[in-house]
RNA sequence: AGGGGCGUAGCUCAGUGGUAGAGCAUUGGCCUUUUAAGCCAUUGGUCGUGGGUUCGACCCCCACCGCCCCUACCA
């Protein structure tokens, strides 16, 4: 059976089976007959390599100041390669540019230098093929520096056009689908990546600095802890056994602080099984670190200070130009939970809580009636979670206050905020304050209205977290492990150390440097339904 | 998941209940310093898919598919 399996795959497929050639067919097939007319001159489509004496940036930043005069006195010669992605035939001559790491160069070919030969390889060349050129710099009449190709090598065939010149890729569907042409297409969307390669270099950097070692934890777990959201579920075969990607990196890097690993962090991917948003994509990227003898004021101090240096060193200034408004990261405002609350109490909510409202026991129930009885809870865009009256009752206080928070404060959180000390009943992994065992030990930040950090004082005693573990698993629901995760507990029985931990989204503080106002726009690959594929269409499930 | 919007040539977009449009790209010409090169000619469409109404549907109605926005879940 085996041996008929690999003939299958080795055997050539129904004609009609063809992945090749993609739309749109016409221009696949004039480009396929161009590559036989340049494999006629004898040029090979597909060569090995190409020696480039320099980039196209390189070029345009170290010759940029020279004269016309002075690249004619002394001339530059140069090797360049690049994507060719305008092209201005004029009879025995032409112009084009060619596209290299986000920067553009002009080249000129005319019949008299590359020779016949070289030439009728340049008229049958395509928008988006690779070539390399070779020839000296030189500025054309209207000033542009380029190149004058004595030489033209064809590196890599295209058959696919490029979208058009001027207005480029702009269709969101086409563009999260086809990356590699969003890529070539709008330079923008190549200095979103470059700019989010900078900020996880920095964080590195940052971290490394302070004696932290990176470090990578299973993504493949047996319970899925360490945060409260769905996981994907998957299954390995020799084991046989279900496991679930990770939504949390979380109690496996303090198992290794436990270990003796003081300071360590790990950035990678979260996976939840939960909704998609402008903000929220099922895998994700987090920054999460852990430091022995540090608590959560610390990690306040540290989280600012390090999301300050790479503000600093990729905006170069700590104001951030983002949609409407300018973020400052210069200082971090900092408020209560409860605090909050009361400071956004919305007008048309009935009367503003007091702190020492929020914190008597059922406080936060009558502030939540008080709020749903108002006008403010009505409003289109005050959509209280707690509304349906049978759910609110099994809230418990903690609950209701992290759902007043968000619902009347997150939103005006604009300016880089640090909102502290949590509920104790939301934060099932955090220390609770001495002075107020309500209240956990545990912070957040938020920017741009948007939850970018989330970090505490760990709990490290092991009956009382065994004990808060039990409660969740009782408690129940999708979103909570089905079991406790007792190899976390005997880690913690052999004593961890005081420690703050905290994550810090990737993808959120790289929209913030960037301008970017959907996640979607800072991943290069985000998640979407399959591309609809006509032949499978009668296999589809119907919807539901 | 609920509500709203969008889907027309490869790309970017017009358009109307009565033979489907432009620019760029393609193809053929002219053009040896252009740059959104230009000029002449040319090709390209099951108007997302499937039903329905109608003498006639790209347009009106219904369902489905995909994307975007808002809400919900969440970081």
């Amino acid at each position: 059976m085996r041996w008929d399996a690999a003939a299958d795959i080795l055997r050539p497929k129904d004609p009609e089976e063809h992945s090749l050639p993609f739309e749109p067919l016409e221009q696949y097939q004039q480009r396929q007959k161009n590559l036989q007319e340049i494999e006629k001159l004898g040029v090979e489509a597909y060569p090995r390599r190409f020696d480039f004496t320099h980039t196209p940036a390189e070029i345009l930043s170290t010759f940029g100041p020279r004269t016309a005069q002075e690249l004619d006195a002394q001339k530059v010669s140069v090797k360049v390669s690049g994507r060719l992605v305008s092209l201005r035939g004029h009879g025995k001559a032409g112009f084009a540019h060619i596209l290299g790491q986000g920067v553009r160069l002009q080249i000129y070919a005319k019949l008299d230098v590359v020779g016949e030969r070289g030439f009728e390889l340049y008229r049958l060349l395509d928008i988006g093929d690779i070539i390399g050129i070779t020839g000296h710099l030189f500025r054309t009449r209207t000033g542009e520096l380029s190149v004058w190709a004595t030489e033209l090598q064809l590196l890599a065939k295209a058959l696919l056009p490029l979208p058009e010149k001027w207005h480029g890729l702009t269709d969101i569907e086409l563009r999260y689908r086809q990356r590699y042409v969003d890529l070539i297409a709008n330079e923008k969307v190549r200095e979103i990546f470059t700019v989010r390669a900078r900020i996880v270099q920095e964080l590195r950097r940052f971290l490394d600095a302070r004696g932290f070692i990176e470090v990578e934890t299973p993504m493949m777990h047996p319970i899925a802890g360490g945060a409260t959201a769905r996981p994907f579920i998957t299954h390995h075969n020799t084991l046989d056994i279900d496991l679930y990607l990770r939504i949390a990196p979380e109690l496996y890097l303090k198992r290794l602080v436990v270990g003796g690993l003081d300071r360590v962090y790990e950035i990678n991917r979260n996976f939840r099984n939960e909704g998609l948003s402008r903000n929220h994509n099922p895998e994700f990227t987090m920054l999460e670190f852990y430091q022995a003898y540090a608590d959560y004021r610390d990690f306040m101090d540290l989280n600012e200070e390090m999301v300050r240096g790479v503000v600093q060193t990729i905006a170069g200034g700590l104001t951030v130009h983002y949609g409407e408004v300018d973020l400052d990261f210069s200082r971090f405002q900092r408020l209560s939970m409860r605090e909050a609350i009361c400071h956004y109490w919305p007008a048309n909510a009935g009367a503003t809580p007091t702190v020492a409202e929020l914190s008597a026991p059922g406080g936060p129930r009558s502030v939540t009636e008080r709020y749903n009885g108002s006008a403010a809870s009505r409003s289109k865009e005050a959509n209280p979670a707690a509304s349906p009256a049978g759910l609110e009752i099994k809230f418990t206080d903690g609950e209701l206050t992290g759902q007043l928070f968000e619902k009347v404060a997150e939103q005006h959180l604009i300016q880089p905020t640090t909102i502290y000390d949590f509920p104790t009943d939301i934060s099932p992994l955090s220390k609770v304050r001495k002075d107020d065992p309500t209240l956990a030990e545990r912070f957040e930040i938020y920017v741009a209205g948007m939850e970018i950090g989330n970090g505490f004082s760990e709990l490290n005693d092991p009956v009382e977290q065994e004990r808060r573990f039990a409660a969740q698993v009782a408690q129940g629901g999708m979103e909570v492990p089905k079991q406790v995760d007792l190899d976390y507990i005997r880690a913690l029985s052999h004593g961890m150390p005081p420690a703050a931990g905290m994550g810090l989204g990737v993808d959120r503080l790289t929209m913030l440097l960037t301008d970017a106002h959907s996640i979607r726009e800072v991943i290069l690959f985000p998640l979407l339904r399959p591309e609809a594929n006509t032949r499978n269409e009668a296999e589809k499930p119907g919807g539901n």
